[in-house]
RNA sequence: UGGGGCGUCGUCAAGUGGCUAAGACACAGGAUUUUGAUUCCUGCAUUCGGAGGUUCGAGUCCUCCCGCCCCAGCCA
């Protein structure tokens, strides 16, 4: 990987500033809801806390918010710890959950009770609405906010022993309905949730809401640093209003940009839709933007981490160019990806003054990134193809491929001559007759004459058949995830995201292959793990090698 | 007309009152190249949302203004 010196953030100064008068073990938490799967806004985070906590030789706790038992699911638990392994982390023995936290949360509730600082409500859903007032005018008090604390105790555990139906009653903070921060208005801390925990089964039909959780397991955890997103900034006031009612330890909040991308969206829900809807296979489509899609999709996790580390850290809502992801899996593929070559529409070549039933067996470089990578052969003969786009009939000035009366270089192989055009009943161009230069074998010329173009090609009679997957953007709209440049995400799906080639003709080598791959001039491919099978294999394009010729003919 | 944030190059982003405002991506030129890849050079903010002010000195401090984002779930 590039030696880049990482970017200081505001995060990080602030640590180092802590550190310089007092000492103390940064102590950070990833705290996912397992109600999904991780994308790469989520490895956002996952870099900062699991980087800050490595960088100060710290601790990250993994720790599931799982509050929500209609939501969630023991699935995802198991699918975000393999997506933070993959990703190239490891949380030790420091995995929790909220719901190891319930009796704990319970007892803060009845202590708050306790002091008259929450009350039980029996107002419906609409009316708590109604009663919160709106962004300019402050709420009103429900009518059930001043019940004594003897009441108010015995509500709670009838709450808790299950004696009401789900919606009837809340236990609320009492804390000030005037508030500008509407987090303040008394704010709801267990609902009344008759299901299945995935954890803790049936021994619970109140859950906390969120607000009274999180800040709680923080201080718990005795996390020291609780990052988290902006949009939790105004609810910080209310995780403080906790910790000091209840006097426990105080962690500090900082808040950042979550991760944008152009091209894609990084919403639970909008992704949820994309799998439920079935615009994508599943959550490890190779087009979606989760740790699982980008997985199969062949992104090298150092690469996504390269990534996280490059876009940097700050409070200013902002969306990340998608090249620069693809930069990064580009700068790591070009130093570790095996080079062979793939013919994806081919264009039959007969090379006329070559013997007919010689196999040639050509050497060709593995890697000339690596050259401990070494070399490995190639058969050559009398019927090669090549890429269609490689030959015109009638080239621009600036094209140096293969055109009538043309020399080309077959990689690693010989100097070509087309002479010439063979075309069907429709005019399509169906076979080229060519000549071979038998003094350029390996590719270089013997008579010091230039040769500017080199092709890929694959010898007609040892190609191996597979099929080949190419991926592009899944949205059209640089912008879908916002709602008024975007307010219908699937007018903007893009059609042409996923083209799949049946048979793609293939070098011999690849019968075996395993992991990722350069094909030579057309990009970095992968085997997708999940549609290969014995027999039948199935490529993935990762991502297109940089095309300075697609930009020259597309002016 | 409530509360909380944010505005530095096309996109991210350093910068914490003092040398010519880092770096990356993107873009544009050029060199090398048996991948139009890679690599290597070169260019790319006289100016930091705007206007005033403080100061010997301001992107950094103060005032006012403008723009954008978030909050009215018994979601997280």
């Amino acid at each position: 990987m590039s030696e880049v010196e990482t970017p200081s953030n505001f995060i990080q100064n602030k640590i180092d500033q802590e550190l310089k008068s007092a000492k103390f073990t940064v102590h950070t938490r990833f705290p996912p809801e397992p109600n999904g799967h991780l994308h790469i806004g989520h490895a956002k985070s996952i870099c900062l806390n699991f980087g800050l906590a490595n960088q100060f030789s710290g601790i990250c706790n993994l720790r599931f918010d799982d509050t929500n038992p209609n939501k969630e699911d023991m699935k995802y638990v198991k699918a975000i710890q393999e997506d933070i392994k993959w990703l190239g982390f490891d949380w030790g023995n420091q995995i929790f959950y909220a719901s190891d936290y319930f009796n704990q949360l319970f007892e803060f509730a009845i202590q708050l009770i306790n002091k008259g600082k929450a009350y039980v409500d029996d107002l419906t859903p609409e009316q708590i609405r109604e009663y919160r007032g709106t962004l300019s005018e402050p709420g009103e008090n429900s009518p059930y906010r001043d019940r004594t604390v003897e009441e108010n105790l015995v509500l709670f555990q009838k709450m808790k022993a299950g004696e009401f139906a789900e919606g009837k009653k809340v236990l609320r903070a009492k804390i000030d309905m005037s508030l500008g921060n509407l987090n303040m208005r008394d704010p709801v801390l267990y609902r009344i949730l008759k299901a299945t925990h995935h954890r803790t089964g049936n021994k619970w039909c109140i859950y906390p809401m969120y607000d009274f959780t999180h800040g709680q397991s923080d201080s718990i955890e005795k996390i020291t640093h609780s990052l988290c997103t902006l949009e939790f900034e105004d609810h910080r006031p209310l995780y403080n209003w906790f910790l000091d009612e209840l006097e426990i330890y105080h962690p500090q909040q900082i808040e950042f940009a979550r991760l944008s991308l152009n091209y894609t969206i990084l919403s639970k829900r909008k992704l949820l839709q994309l799998v439920e809807e079935g615009h994508v296979g599943d959550w490890d489509d190779p087009r979606m933007p989760t740790l699982s899609g980008m997985r199969r999709r062949g992104y090298p996790p150092e690469a996504i981490r390269e990534f996280c580390e490059r876009i940097g850290i700050s409070k200013s809502n902002s969306t990340v160019d998608f090249a620069l992801l693809e930069h990064c899996v580009r700068e790591n593929l070009n130093q570790t990806a095996t080079r062979v070559m793939a013919v994806l529409r081919p264009l039959k070549v007969v090379l006329m003054n070559y013997p007919e039933g010689q196999v040639e067996e050509m050497d060709a470089v593995n890697n000339p990134e690596d050259p401990d990578a070494g070399t490995r052969k190639m058969p050559f003969s009398r019927i090669v193809y090549i890429e269609q786009e490689d030959f015109m009939e009638d080239p621009p000035k600036k094209f140096f491929r293969l055109g009538p009366g043309r020399e080309v270089r077959l990689k690693h192989a010989y100097v070509i001559k087309c002479e010439e055009v063979i075309k069907n009943e429709l005019g399509e161009i169906v076979e080229l007759r060519c000549t071979y230069d038998p003094e350029t074998r390996s590719g270089s010329t013997q008579d010091g004459r230039k040769v500017k173009g080199t092709l890929h090609w694959i010898s007609a009679d040892h190609a191996h058949k597979a099929e080949v997957r190419l991926y592009s953007h899944l949205f059209k709209h640089a912008n879908p995830g916002d709602e008024k440049e975007c307010p219908d995400l699937k007018a903007t799906l893009n059609p042409d995201s996923l083209e799949i080639i049946e048979e793609a003709l293939l070098e011999p080598s690849l019968k075996n292959a395993k992991g990722s791959y350069q094909f030579l001039r057309l990009g970095y491919f992968c085997v997708d793990s999940q549609k290969s099978s014995y027999g039948s294999q199935v490529f993935n394009r990762i991502v297109t090698l940089r095309d300075t010729w697609a930009k020259i003919i597309k002016k």
